[in-house]
DNA sequence: AGCCCTCGAGTTCT
DNA sequence: CTCGAGGGCT
């Protein structure tokens, strides 16, 4: 060997070690600046010796150049999610408070047949989770967890993370190991890196959990390579070549050995007394330990009794994560506000002093509505305790008693009686709980929000028409309804984007860079374009009209077939639609009555707004919709039919079928018939009323054209036909929507929540509470690869 | 008349 | 995700 190959492996050895000793002994014993000098050495000379060069030199960390993309990595293994426990809200005892866990190791107990079963135990960190593989002792390959099932390749961005080696110890290395671990962002790391980016007015992480799950999405792992990136290790994929210990702690002492770095908190318990008194050891370090956490993981040691619980869908039954609490903080109430949506709900939202919420910073939490201010007495000035509910959304848990000074405190929140964006009336109904604005489109913010909602995702889905362009477009009087949107030009939106410049103060950029402003004007006309040829179903839910929502919509669509029938339709055909009660059908009604409504669709189909899915007609619905069909929704929405019961109606329909039969054949018939005679009388009495008698010849006319047009609906027949299907947790080979299309198409029912009324249930990934309940309820569970089976066979596979 | 299920609507921050 | 309330079933 030559002097400078004994060198470079001698380095080679020095900088592997000094790692080693620093990630995973936690005994660093060179200084930073003595480790740089001895890569930078190592540098120099593999850059003198090409020949010398290897794969896994530790200089080869930062190398790759940027790619395009993420290559998906299938894990052989898939990487499990954990069920979790929670403690329980309010507990009087701990046996109560701990009850999810009592659970879990009770089943354990009563599965493997021993009172004491040992445990693996350690902190559940707030990382993100990755597999990383060694081949003879190489590190070739690492993947995010992405589905479980799919993850991506994200080896370049991994290799610059020093905590995980390149190459293994010992003599003789697994052909294959698989490592699954938590790559994380030390706490004291995170701030450094922020304090650094702020000195140099570069951008801070949010959160040391964002801070690793964006780094290592980076499509540059230079930048990676700038992130303070630690991990340890927890688990195993593919093994391959070596025999495995016979449990789980004597594997992560083995994985420790063959220099892979494991959290020094992990330990062992027995029973659950041991289990509750490592999550409170760890409660109680929690705000010392270098890292984040969310809680505690217990698996069941031995691998022979794991293999004897088993799984159920793709959550081990010998493991659990045992969380803590949602972090509460408390802030100030510096104002209360309120917002208007575009249904005109007044939402009255505090304004907080920015708090700091589980690595989130808080500056708004909604209170809901007048009630729920009244029940937590929340006023301006107040210490308030505040968390992340679900850990999303921030909630105002109740006001900080102890720091109220009567004397000094702010009056009681009263709801506003005007509009604070129209000036319009504000009211509350009986018995509702929300306070709405009367403004109507005339209000602003609801003519905002109206656009809003036109254009989002589940509704026209135009792409590029968010909320900072309509805010410009409403402000600068562009568009006034969502027709004036189909009239928009090219030069309206360049001018438009001069004025918003102007008004900000900011560089022209229309001006100096045409070409790149062009371009996105040319998009948002070119997706609204598109958006023409759009669903009957979308469209309908598009229009915002209360009580419709993409459900309802849908209904509708099916029921009448195209947006004519619909918009003419009267409240007492609209009652048959499934879903459809008084409210709604009043609703739908009220909305078509307004001029203005109607205009408004007579522009948007001038404008060449035709949705594609047009003329499909459900017959259910048309054969529910006979004369009893029409008295009845008539007796629904309030027509006085005194004593007229729903048996004297059926009579009634299947002797008669037409307004005209019912005239000719006279009140004394109905008697003879078996109805009363008061409410035969009362009966002939709407057949002479000003208000109901033309209704109910228009509704009779409006039915006989829909008889018309019925056709046999996809689905009619399937294999799935009248069954409700519930999908859960996330599906890899296609996306929820698109399963719940495919299974409509099969005659299914896709509703959103595990009920008795279930047929089945599809639990994807990570399939939650609606798993739990489905198998409470007893209801049939299928996972991914059943689904696919049955698409397959119906060549709907995706 | 009362209960159970769904659907609609609203919300935060990145 | 959560709440409230509309609709339908018993």
């Amino acid at each position: 060997m030559t002097d400078a190959a004994q060198r470079v492996a001698e380095l080679r050895r020095q900088i592997d070690d000094a790692n080693h000793r620093y990630h995973v002994l936690d005994e660093p014993t060179i200084t930073d600046a003595d480790y740089d000098r001895l890569v930078r050495e190592l540098e120099d000379l593999e850059a003198e010796h090409p020949e010398l060069a290897d794969p896994n030199s530790p200089t080869t960390r930062v190398g790759a150049t940027p790619s395009s993309a993420f290559e998906e990595v299938q894990h052989a293994i898939p990487m499990l999610s954990l069920n979790n426990a929670f403690e329980v809200e309010g507990a009087e005892s701990d046996e109560e408070r701990f009850r999810e866990v009592a659970d879990f190791v009770r089943r354990i107990v009563d599965e493997v047949e021993e009172a004491e079963p040992t445990f693996s135990v350690e902190p559940k960190l707030d990382g993100l989770a990755i597999s990383l593989r060694y081949e003879n002792g190489l590190f070739v390959r690492g993947a995010t967890r992405g589905d479980g099932a799919t993850g991506e390749d994200v080896s370049a961005n991994l290799r610059t993370i020093r905590a995980i080696p390149l190459r293994l110890r010992g003599e003789a290395p697994p052909a294959v190991l698989e490592v699954r671990g938590e790559v994380y962002m030390p706490r004291a790391a995170f701030e450094a890196f922020n304090a650094r980016a702020r000195e140099k007015g570069e951008r801070t992480l949010a959160n040391p959990r964002n801070g690793a799950a964006g780094s290592l999405r980076q499509l540059d792992p230079r930048i990676t390579a700038t992130r303070p990136l630690a991990f340890y290790a927890y688990g195993l994929g593919v093994v391959e070549g070596v025999e495995l210990p016979a449990n789980h702690s004597q594997t992560l002492r083995w994985l420790r050995e063959l220099g892979l770095p494991v959290c020094p908190e992990v330990d062992t318990a027995k029973g659950l007394d041991g289990l509750l008194a490592y999550y409170r050891r760890i409660g109680e370090k929690r705000d010392v330990l270098a890292y984040d956490i969310d809680g505690v993981v217990y698996k069941l040691d031995r691998y022979d009794q794991q293999r004897q619980l088993g799984f159920v869908s793709r959550a081990p039954r010998w493991a659990i994560a045992h969380k803590y609490p949602a972090q509460e903080q408390t802030t100030t109430v510096e104002a209360i506000e309120v917002q208007v949506g575009r249904t005109g709900a007044l939402t009255p939202v505090a304004r907080l002093a920015p708090v700091n919420v589980a690595g989130v910073v808080v500056t708004n939490a909604t209170l809901h509505n007048a009630d729920q201010i009244a029940r937590l007495d929340v006023r301006v000035g107040d210490h308030v305790v505040v968390r992340r509910a679900g850990d999303v959304i921030p909630e105002v848990v109740r006001v900080v008693a102890e720091q109220i000074d009567p004397a000094k405190r702010g009056p009681a929140y009263v709801m506003p009686d005007a509009c604070p964006v129209c000036g319009s009336a504000v009211v509350r109904e009986e018995g509702e709980v929300a306070s709405r604005c009367s403004g109507g489109l005339y209000c602003a913010a609801q003519r905002k929000q109206a656009l809003i909602h036109f254009a989002s995702r589940r509704a026209m889905d135009i792409e590029g028409l968010g909320e900072k362009i309509i805010d410009d477009l409403v402000e600068f009087d562009l568009v006034k309804s969502v027709a004036d949107l189909y009239r928009l030009s090219l030069d309206d939106l360049l001018a438009m984007k001069r004025r918003a410049e102007e008004r900000d103060g900011a560089v022209p950029e229309t001006v100096k860079a045409g070409k790149i402003a062009t371009r996105w004007a040319e998009n948002l006309i070119e997706a609204i374009e598109a958006s023409r040829r759009s669903t009957l179903e979308r469209l309908l839910f598009a229009l915002g009209i209360l009580q419709i929502g993409e459900e309802t919509a849908k209904a509708l669509a099916r029921s009448f077939g195209d947006l004519d029938a619909i918009r003419r339709a009267d409240a007492l055909i609209l009652l048959a639609v499934p879903d459809v009660g008084p409210k709604v059908a009043q609703s739908i009604a009220a909305f078509f009555a307004e001029a203005h409504n109607q205009q408004i669709i007579d522009e948007l189909l001038a404008a060449g707004v035709q949705p594609a899915s047009s003329g499909e007609v459900d017959p259910a619905l048309v054969k529910s919709l006979g004369l009893g069909g029409l008295i009845l929704g008539a007796k629904r929405l309030g027509a006085p039919l005194e004593g007229l019961g729903d048996t004297s109606i059926e009579r009634v329909a299947e002797q008669i079928d037409s307004l005209a039969a019912l005239r000719e054949a006279g009140e004394p018939r109905l008697v003879a018939l078996g109805v009363p005679a008061g409410p035969a009388a009362s009966l002939f009495a709407l057949l002479d009323d000003d208000h109901w008698a033309p209704r109910l010849e228009t509704a009779e006319r409006q039915v006989s054209e829909l008889r018309g047009r019925v056709r046999q609906t996809a689905g009619e027949g399937g294999p799935l036909t009248g069954k409700t299907v519930v999908l859960t947790g996330s599906l890899s080979a296609l996306t929820r929507d698109e399963a719940g299309a495919r299974l409509e198409q099969l005659g299914a029912k896709v509703s959103g929540s595990v009920s008795k009324k279930t047929a089945l249930v599809v639990a994807g990934e990570a399939a939650g509470s609606k798993l739990d309940k489905a198998r409470q309820l007893g209801v049939e569970v299928w996972d991914e690869a059943r689904l696919l089976q049955l698409l397959a066979e119906h060549d709907l596979a995706p």
